[in-house]
DNA sequence: CGGCCGATCCACT
DNA sequence: GTGGATCGGCCGA
């Protein structure tokens, strides 16, 4: 028994708060790839594959909702301390989820674009109004919370409580399994529409 | 206080 | 491949 549980303890654990407080928010992107995103909300287990990311780089990235400091109801959970959950709506219709990361006071966040589905594929579909896993299930900001049942009222929750959080069960992404690009939709952006922070976890996800 | 627009998705052609 | 849906946040007046 005891054997049991130190094993998993050390197989599948639970990205401490550590984790999310450091200040390279373009690796923690990258390193973010393998790891499992989970939610239980209303007794429902879901988790799935970090497939995609984006990394946004705090107040001196033009494409960040806190750059050059930019304050607001909203974004003010930006600011919280690394390991937060930075949840908006976009379009009016989507809730996109974001890992906040570094200090307090320092805005970095990285937006989850796609998982592969791994636990409770049937609520996901349920939530989704799919039928059956297809190759884009999962893939897309909108569609990761969705599945999750993760709503923008759920912006500031612990990614270290009982609701939202990541996993490390093993899975790492080698270097030449990631595809790096430019972020999606930030044209406004200007020169920083141009940096590097897409990450794509080919081994799960073919890149778009 | 009004108007514009976004870190998107899906149905339909 | 494309256009419509949809509404909170943000900025300027």
């Amino acid at each position: 028994m005891f054997n049991l549980l130190f094993l998993q303890k050390k197989l599948v654990s639970k990205l401490p708060a550590d984790f999310y407080l450091r200040d390279d928010v373009v690796l923690i992107a990258k390193e973010l790839l393998g790891k499992v995103l989970y939610t239980k909300f209303d007794g429902l287990l879901c988790g799935g594959i970090i497939t995609e990311t984006e990394a946004y780089a705090g107040i001196r990235d033009k494409a960040s909702h806190a750059y050059n400091g930019r304050r607001s109801d909203r974004t003010e959970i930006m600011y919280c301390k690394g390991g937060t959950a930075y949840v908006y709506l976009c379009y009016g219709v989507h809730s996109l989820f974001n890992v906040v990361t570094n200090k307090k006071d320092i805005p970095d966040a990285v937006l989850i674009r796609g998982i592969s589905p791994l636990k409770g594929v049937e609520t996901m579909l349920d939530r989704a109004g799919k039928k059956a896993v297809d190759k884009n299930f999962g893939v897309g900001p909108g569609k990761v919370a969705k599945i999750l049942g993760i709503h923008y009222s759920h912006t500031g929750t612990d990614l270290c409580g009982k609701q939202i959080w990541l996993e490390d069960t093993g899975i790492h992404a080698l270097n030449h399994e990631i595809y790096t690009g430019t972020r999606i939709g930030v044209d406004y952006a200007a020169e920083d529409a141009l940096l590097p922070y897409r990450f794509i976890f080919t081994k799960y996800q073919k890149k778009i």
